[in-house]
Parts: structure tokens; C-alpha cells; sequence
RNA sequence: GGCCUCGUAGCAUAAUUGAAUAAUGCAUCGCACUUCUAAUGCGACGAGUGCAGGUUUGAAUCCUGCCGGGGCUACCA
């Protein structure tokens, strides 16, 4: 609803009632006439009469106000208010005089507001719970630019500690000197394989040393793979240079695989923090905090903070041995992360299970007396799970990011060539158009959801193509496309004289004309489903548009320029709809 | 045990953060292509929102209890 809906609305209930809030107005339901809906109940103990004198004598005040509306029906106690025909003429001058209709221009004097997503282990390729973190980050950053704001995405990477070590171990003496170029494999795959690898090896051996009488304890703790594997971390950590050169060479096959996928979509981070290099951070602001009262040391010598006063517990931030926890380094990160870029704003798109470790951590920044403290948001998104449960990786349930990328677009390219969409088409352009198709059906799955939620996925279902799915959108794109490339060269003149504007068209210029509003709400909200639902909403009020509406043979040359313009805003949005969601769209398909 | 979270048609998701007869898609059944891409549109069928109370003019949304799923509860997060 327009700014002059809501003053002129506001302005009467003033008048009548005295009510000083702002109104609020809803689009009115289909199955009603009018356009915007005001629930008057709020006003009845004022206006000491039943709800549907009240919404009469609102909607005769408003009629007698202005000229926004033409007529009302008050049900129950809703007033539904039709707006004059003018009023959708001038919401379509306002959405198409936009270049960038639905982007807010971005404040350059405001500090960047930063998001950290993605953040793998370096030990074993993506997976499907990576690819929603990863759909998330990219999309809500490319919303956030669209709300106005400069954006730095990061992710950093955990890329020591045991589990890369366990891998190092087991390349050593599985590996052959073998290395992802030799073996024919995608390096996180390849040092994925040896994680497991080392596993193996690792019960194995403990189960020897249990048959050999010894308990499970012990066994666990003294199985000569685990022993060595600790001698290695102790050694990287001393900067041993054999183990070292092992590591990044190790690490950098991963990177090389990771890059691979994050290229296929389309996903480009501004900064990697790497926890070798971080993880030392956040001693030193623990001693301040100490000296500060924010913290204390116990007689072990380990230092903890009391949330308890804040419904949490004691939390320990430094271990008796004066190492560090996750914590530790996570504080030390943040504070690092506001000296490194202009930010006033940091957002972590990390899964839900850590929900109490943000709790934790955010008020612990509080505490020491950040004034962006208040500015950390922890995106917490639910798990993934199959239609038969959760992915278990010890059930080889888990499903591979690339595996998953490589089915949608086989999927795309058999159903398109069913359909006979394709011919004429080069090779490359096939490939390129079935990977876009792929891409888009999987990440409109996954992104339509609201991320706070657990959701299924069902591989069969992710791979539709028809109803609420990201190539239904796209298809209708093409469509668009397809119709504004044939009207090229026609008269492109007219003017609201020589058009009248049905109800179809009505509809779909409301819903273009929200997609501000949604951008805004998608940003606040930090909800990629918002904006998600907008690109369907569109989609469907132009295919019903377009059924029942000619367009290229309209009945007149004006209004088939009007419909060509109407169309044209409608790919518009629509592809930067899609854009900020991460997806392509086809200019045919 | 404590804390957090979720429970909406057969399935998957919505519901502008408290408003109208709970919406959409899939599935099922039916209708519409000599017309700008039918990967479309239109219609039918299908839930009263886990259960029981409460607050409110009004509850899927808030409160209480119970049932059921999930997570956290380590000097790992």
C-alpha cells in the first residue's frame, strides 16, 4: 500500500475518532471486492458503535476525504476500499520510472554489514547442509545489498586440529604419494577419503587392543593410529616443517575442490579467515576481560564467566592449561573482524544446533563492552533431513554437494529434451542452459523454506519443475522474454488515455509494485523466503495475465504498448528477484 | 533432570507477526492449445492447525499443562 493510502486513511481516523497510530491496511482477499482492507475492530470502543456502522461510517468519511477510493463494502468488520483506477495508474508510472525496481540504492557512507557462511572443516567435501548454509549466506548478502547496504561476505575455514591431521595420517600411509591429479579426483573428495580412511584404521585398532583384553577406554585412547595423530598436532603446533608442508599441501587440494563447487554456484566470499591463523586470537582480550571483573580464574587456573544472572550458566572460555576453547577464538575473531573492515554489523549463518554457543558468545561481547555487540545476529538455520530421516554419515546417507549439483542438471537436460525445449541450441548453450534450470530447481527448494525451520528434502521433489519451484519461475521469465524480443520494432507509445486497466492487470501491478517492501522485509527478517515467495507471486500474477490477455494482438497499438511495458516489468523483476535468491534467469527455455 | 525448538490436508510448505470461510504446490479427478513457449491456465477433492484449558471483540500465532519429534546440556561447538 502507497504512502498516500495510509496518511489519507490515518487523516480520517483522526478526524472521527481521535486515533492517533497508524492504521494498518491489508490487501483486500480475492474473494471480496476492493483492494486495501481496514480491520476497524481497534476502533469500535471509540466509535461506540457495532463493527459494520463503524467501517460505513469510516468508508462514507473516507469517500468524502479524497479521491483514492471510489467505492467501499464494509463485512463484518472489515472495510474493503476500492481504489480509483488512477491510483494502479500511478503505482505503474512509480515501479517503471525505477531502473532497479525493487533495489534500494546502496549508502555508501554506511559501514558494511558483514556475513560469515559456508565455514567448512577442511577434512571432507560439502554436503546438502552446506549447500542450504551456503544458498542462505549468498542470498541474504545479495539481499542485504539490494536493502541498501554494502555487504563483505567471509567464511573462515577450519582447516586444523585432529581432523586434518587424521587424514595427514592416513595419505601417509595409504596415500602412495598418490595426489587428486593422479588419483583422477576432486581434492576435497580425495583428502575426504582419507578421513574415512583413517577411521577404519582407527577401529580397527581399537577393537585389536579390546581383543587383546584392554577396556574401551584405554583402547580408544592408546590405538597407535590416535597416539601418532596427536604427536602430528603437537608437532604442527610447534611449526614442525615436514608436518607443516604435508598440511598445506593437503589443504590446498581441499581449497581447489571447494573453489570448484562454490564457482558452480556462482558463490564468491571477500575474505577467508583460516582458524590457523586465527585460533591464537582472543587470549589476550580474555586477560583484559579478567582484569575488567567480566571473567574470573579459578584455583586450576581455567577462567570462566557466570551467565547465570542471565538465565545461562558458567561458561569456560581458557582451559586450566591456559589453551583455548572455541569460544575463546570466536571472540577474538569478532573483535578482529571489526579492526579488519568498516562493519557495524556481522551476521553468522550457522546451523541451530549452536544456538546457546551465539547466546553465549554474543553476550559475552556485550559484556566486555562492544558497542556493536548489539549488532551481531546469529542466522539460525534448521537441519536438512531426508524423507527417511536424518543424514548419517555412518549410514553413507550423507548427500555430496557435487553428487547433488550433478543430478539436478541430468535432470534438466532429460526433461528438456523430453519436451523438445531445446532445439537449436548449441552444445554449450544446452549445458549452460541445464545447469541454470538444475541450479535454480534445487536452490528455490531449498531457499522458499523459511531457513529457521528443519526442513525435508525429498530429491524427487527438488528436481520438479512444475507448481511453486524456482524453473516455474524461470519458465515464465522465458516467456516474457519471449514475447518482449518478438515485440521489438512495434509502436511503443501510449498513454492511461487510451488504457484501461482489467483486473488482471491491476493484480500484477500491485504485486511488482511490493517488491520494495519485500526486499525490505526479506532484509529484516534475514529471509531469502520472503523474497522467494515474491518471485512466485509475480509469476503467477502475470501467467494469469497472460491467459487471458493478448498481448502482442491487442486491441489497439496503445495498449499493446502498455502490455509490452507491462511485461517488461515483469521480467524485470522477476530476474532480479531471482537474482537476489541466486538464480538465473533464461532468456529462453 | 535443566534449557531451547518444532508439531498446519496423504506429502511438502504459507499465513503481512493477533483478524474475514487457514493459503500454495505435489499427488488424485475433470476442463482449456488452428492463439504471443501447455515446463501454462481454470475447476474439483482434501485440514479447522498434536491434545486439554486460558487470555482476547478476535488465536495456527500469546499463556499454562500434557503428548510426540529434534537440538543443546564436555576444559569441542
Amino acid at each position: 500500500m502507497t504512502e498516500a493510502l495510509v496518511t489519507a486513511v490515518s487523516a480520517v481516523l483522526r478526524d472521527l475518532y481521535g486515533w492517533e497510530a497508524s492504521p494498518e491496511l491489508q490487501p483486500t482477499r480475492k474473494e471480496f471486492e476492493g483492494d486495501a482492507t481496514l480491520v476497524v475492530f481497534p476502533f469500535l470502543k471509540l466509535s461506540r458503535k457495532s463493527p459494520v456502522e463503524t467501517a460505513n461510517e469510516i468508508g462514507a468519511a473516507l469517500l468524502k476525504a479524497t479521491p483514492l477510493f471510489t467505492r467501499f463494502n464494509a463485512v463484518q468488520g472489515f472495510l474493503n476500499l476500492v481504489l480509483a483506477s488512477d491510483q494502479f495508474e500511478s503505482l505503474f508510472d512509480a515501479l517503471r520510472s525505477s531502473a532497479d525496481w525493487g533495489c534500494w540504492p546502496v549508502d555508501a557512507e554506511l559501514p558494511a554489514a558483514m556475513v560469515e557462511f559456508s565455514s567448512p572443516n577442511t577434512n571432507k567435501p560439502l554436503h546438502l547442509g552446506h549447500v542450504r548454509n551456503i544458498l542462505l549466506g549468498h542470498s541474504l548478502s545479495r539481499i542485504l545489498e539490494a536493502s541498501g547496504r554494502k555487504v563483505v561476505k567471509v567464511q573462515i575455514i577450519n582447516d586444523r586440529g585432529v581432523h586434518i591431521c587424521k587424514s595427514m595420517w592416513a595419505w601417509q600411509h595409504f596415500g602412495d604419494g598418490m595426489t587428486p591429479e593422479s588419483a583422477g579426483q576432486k581434492g576435497d573428495h580425495w583428502v575426504g577419503t582419507f578421513y574415512v580412511r583413517f577411521d577404519q584404521e582407527y577401529r580397527a585398532q581399537v577393537r585389536e587392543l579390546m581383543d587383546a583384553g584392554h577396556p574401551e577406554d584405554y583402547a580408544k585412547n592408546h590405538a597407535p593410529c590416535m597416539l601418532e595423530v596427536q604427536e602430528m598436532l603437537r608437532k604442527w603446533e610447534d611449526r614442525d616443517p615436514e608436518v607443516r608442508a604435508l598440511w598445506s599441501t593437503m589443504n590446498e587440494w581441499v581449497y581447489a575442490g571447494f573453489n570448484t563447487t562454490y564457482k558452480r554456484l556462482g558463490i564468491v566470499f571477500d575474505r577467508n579467515y583460516y582458524e590457523s591463523e586465527t585460533y591464537l586470537l582472543g587470549k589476550q582480550d580474555i586477560e583484559a576481560g579478567i582484569q575488567s571483573g567480566v571473567f574470573y580464574r579459578r584455583d586450576d587456573g581455567s577462567v570462566w564467566i557466570d551467565l547465570r544472572e542471565d538465565g545461562l550458566d558458567e561458561k569456560l572460555v581458557l582451559r586450566s592449561d591456559g589453551t583455548s576453547v572455541y569460544m575463546t577464538q570466536d571472540i577474538g575473531t569478532a573483535i578482529q573482524r571489526f579492526k579488519d573492515f568498516s562493519i557495524n554489523r556481522l551476521t553468522y549463518v550457522v546451523g541451530n544446533e549452536q544456538d546457546y554457543h551465539f547466546r553465549v558468545l554474543f553476550l559475552i561481547l556485550k559484556k566486555l563492552g562492544y558497542p556493536w555487540a548489539d549488532e551481531l545476529y546469529h542466522l539460525s538455520y534448521g537441519m536438512v533431513d531426508l524423507p527417511n530421516g536424518r543424514m548419517k554419515s555412518r549410514e553413507g546417507t550423507v548427500v555430496d554437494a557435487d553428487d547433488l549439483l550433478d543430478e539436478m542438471e541430468a535432470s534438466a537436460r532429460s526433461l528438456s529434451e523430453e519436451l523438445g525445449k531445446t532445439e537449436g541450441l548449441s552444445e554449450p548453450e544446452k549445458a549452460k542452459l541445464y545447469q541454470v534450470l538444475g541450479h535454480g530447481a534445487l536452490k528455490y527448494y531449498i531457499l522458499k523454506v523459511d531457513p529457521r525451520k528443519r526442513m525435508v528434502f525429498n530429491p524427487e521433489e527438488s528436481i520438479d519443475f512444475n507448481g511453486h519451484t524456482g524453473p516455474f519461475i524461470q519458465y515464465s521469465h522465458a516467456r516474457v522474454r519471449s514475447i518482449l524480443r518478438k515485440s521489438e520494432g512495434l509502436p511503443s507509445s501510449w498513454s492511461w488515455a487510451d488504457v484501461r486497466l482489467d483486473e488482471r492487470s491491476k493484480d500484477l501491478i500491485q504485486t511488482i509494485y511490493r517488491f520494495p517492501e519485500v526486499v525490505e522485509q526479506a532484509a529484516r527478517t534475514y529471509s531469502p523466503a520472503v523474497v522467494a515467495q515474491f518471485a512466485y507471486d509475480v509469476a503467477k500474477a502475470f501467467n494469469a495475465f497472460y491467459q487471458v490477455n493478448s498481448i502482442l494482438n491487442a486491441e489497439s497499438e496503445a495498449l499493446i504498448a502498455f502490455r509490452v511495458d507491462l511485461s517488461r516489468a515483469t521480467a524485470s523483476s522477476l530476474r532480479r528477484a531471482l537474482d537476489l535468491l541466486g538464480i538465473e534467469a533464461p532468456e529462453r527455455m
